[in-house]
DNA sequence: GAATGATGAGAAAGCGTTTTCTCAGAACGT
DNA sequence: ACGTTCTGAGAAAACGCTTTCTCATCATTC
């Protein structure tokens, strides 16, 4: 009888299961296979990593150990050998914000068609915790998304050069290696002002979103070329929020300001204000016209539809990803340099604006 | 003057940057402290996890240098030394989908709390692709949440042994040691019907989910209950979906069923429903009562409101991580042995239902 | 038939940590 | 003053893999 050449003593040879850092059964290594198949460590990994310099036969004596043990790499082993972890992540200010969720979603599934995954970082708005968070989240993995960070300017300026490679959404460094997704908000505000204004409105109002929130500042600067635009426009400014609750409890604000035309933040404060309204017996849009901002899928669901600027988030997510992975192979990509990336939002309009009263 | 202890040539002496493999300049390593320090990699280490067999005065020192090199322990390094990577995965079967986004948030800010972060993983709804994807993931992970896994029952059970630690979210296995948890859909349906009963309806119709989701399978098994329960009540069963389309296609199956009580599989379908009955000029309670099922935030803000079954979809997603903290503390627990943990889902009486037409 | 060149596989050196092992040197007791 | 125990820090092994380096072996050529 063999003594090891049949492969059948694999276990007994480890040194795992003796030294006991491990009570259970060791997880299958390269260690093993080489042992069944008898060959080298070397080999099985040139095996499996498809390198031809290998004798078919061997390398099929070599897979077929693999197979038998079912024997699958240990991926932080490669990580620490190949100095890369597949892995991205991705830094958001709320995950419950459909929006993000959204970016999420096809930053997930555009960077899982390459084989990568994703790593969240959920900062609960809390501005502080995001430089460690991201920090933290880049150490793990081959690159970071930012997606509106509501850290400030100088910090976010400080941080970029140890997150590279990097993706921005929604901001903007003056860092010129660091591609940068943005949402023309300003420019779908106009439109959705502009609008209303078709529609015979006079007086407008808008529900403000998060002060940190840096699309909530495009938006203000476009509402302010609006303005200097529609001198004759009447444009109340409201506080608001970026919930359903937000918009829900800005119905007196709402009805007080005498506006007929109400632009929400976003889609969410919008069917937040649409509740409102309805139970206030506020017809809409007979009464009162409302907007929103995203075009989320339920805003096609809304009572009445929702009238809204559609903002291609999805696409967004998938595109951060094709920057990213440029960035990781090292593609020279001209269109880092030529600044940001803009989306536009398109008019989306629907049954919640409808003709001035008369 | 002095030669390397003044900690001034702590670059040069390294191998990477001549070794060229990176040609950016490597990051900081534990070496570099060590040397600015002047003492061993060991030291460095003990320092930075706090092992206080260590002379004060050269703990300080160690401390000095790493804050002064801006030193963050590399990851992947310690993952492979500690055999653990401080990550959870979560397997869904489309992120898309309020729920499973809420249980993912919920997962991933529990885990935040205890320093894991949650790396994901969408099957997109391919139940084949869903083995290879956990194990993918596992591998990575410390533990494996799996989010209403779409494979049949025997590959769950095949699987199982390989994917521990394990939770299960709305499956169950006879293995022993894996957490489930349930949401009672069956008792939530029944709930439901009950509802539209008392209000007098006697035609009711259920818009079916998926096929392939279990949770669907336990809404029939408890309406099949509920019917034997109430013989006198008329049920039909229409083909449906999960999504807003799917309601909203079905406006004209469920106008033709002559029901006048309708359990939508989910808040979405009902959602989509609800606007597809809007736009046919059927009113809603009035003329038809609908029901949702999950208590998505949305549903509050529907016109009119969502009546459905409230279910703590985001505390579903932090128990799920108490669970997996559990196994991977080795914590015994006795609730596994018990079965699975159920979450019943509470009525939540809204606007949408009303007494049946006299 | 010996020198040259391919070819292919093993040995060993990384990757960046943690942790065990080992051994100086200090503190202590007799 | 000498042996013993402690303390604390460096050397080295380990984690699981990839990849370079090195060197057999065999085919080729003059």
């Amino acid at each position: 009888m063999p003594v090891a050449e049949d492969g059948e003593g694999v276990g007994e040879a480890r040194k795992g299961a003796t030294l006991g850092r491990r009570a259970t059964t060791r997880r299958i290594g390269i260690a093993d296979v080489a042992l069944k198949a008898g060959v080298s460590h070397a080999t099985v990994s040139r095996v499996m990593n498809g390198n031809f310099t290998v004798d078919p036969a061997i390398a099929a004596r070599v897979r077929a150990a693999a197979t038998e043990l079912n024997y699958q790499p240990n991926p932080v082993g490669r990580s620490l050998a190949l100095g890369k972890t597949d892995t991205i992540g991705i830094v958001v200010p709320d995950l419950s914000n459909p929006t993000f969720q959204a970016i999420l979603r096809g930053l997930s599934m555009a960077a899982a068609q390459d084989g990568y995954r994703v790593l969240i970082a959920d900062s609960s708005e809390v501005s502080s915790e995001e430089a460690i968070l991201a920090g933290e989240a880049r150490r793990r993995c081959d690159g970071l998304v930012l997606c509106a960070p509501r850290m400030g300017d100088a910090e976010l300026e400080e941080l970029a050069p140890s997150l590279q490679p990097m993706v921005l959404i929604n901001r903007t460094t003056v860092d010129t290696h660091t591609p940068s997704l943005m949402v023309d908000y300003g420019q779908g505000i106009q439109e959705l002002a502009e609008h209303l204004v078709d529609l015979g409105h006079t007086r407008l109002a808008f529900l403000a979103g998060p002060a940190r929130s840096a699309s909530n500042g495009l938006r203000l600067v476009g509402l302010k070329k609006f303005m200097t635009a529609h001198p004759e426009i009447e444009l109340t400014m409201l506080d608001g929020g970026s919930t359903f609750e937000a918009g829900h409890q800005s119905v007196d604000a709402v009805v007080a300001s005498g506006a007929t035309g109400i632009l929400a933040f976003n889609d969410l404060v919008a069917m937040g204000l649409l509740s409102g309204l309805h139970e206030r017996g506020v017809r809409v849009p007979e009464d009162i016209s409302v907007t929103g901002f995203d075009d989320i899928p339920f805003a096609r669901y809304t009572t009445p539809t929702l009238t809204t600027a559609a903002v291609p988030i999805t696409e967004l997510g998938q595109q951060a990803w094709h920057r990213m992975r440029d960035l990781i192979r090292h593609v020279p990509s001209d269109a880092v340099a030529e600044g940001p990336t803009v989306f536009q939002p398109r008019l989306e309009v629907r049954g919640s604006t409808g003709a001035a009263k008369g």
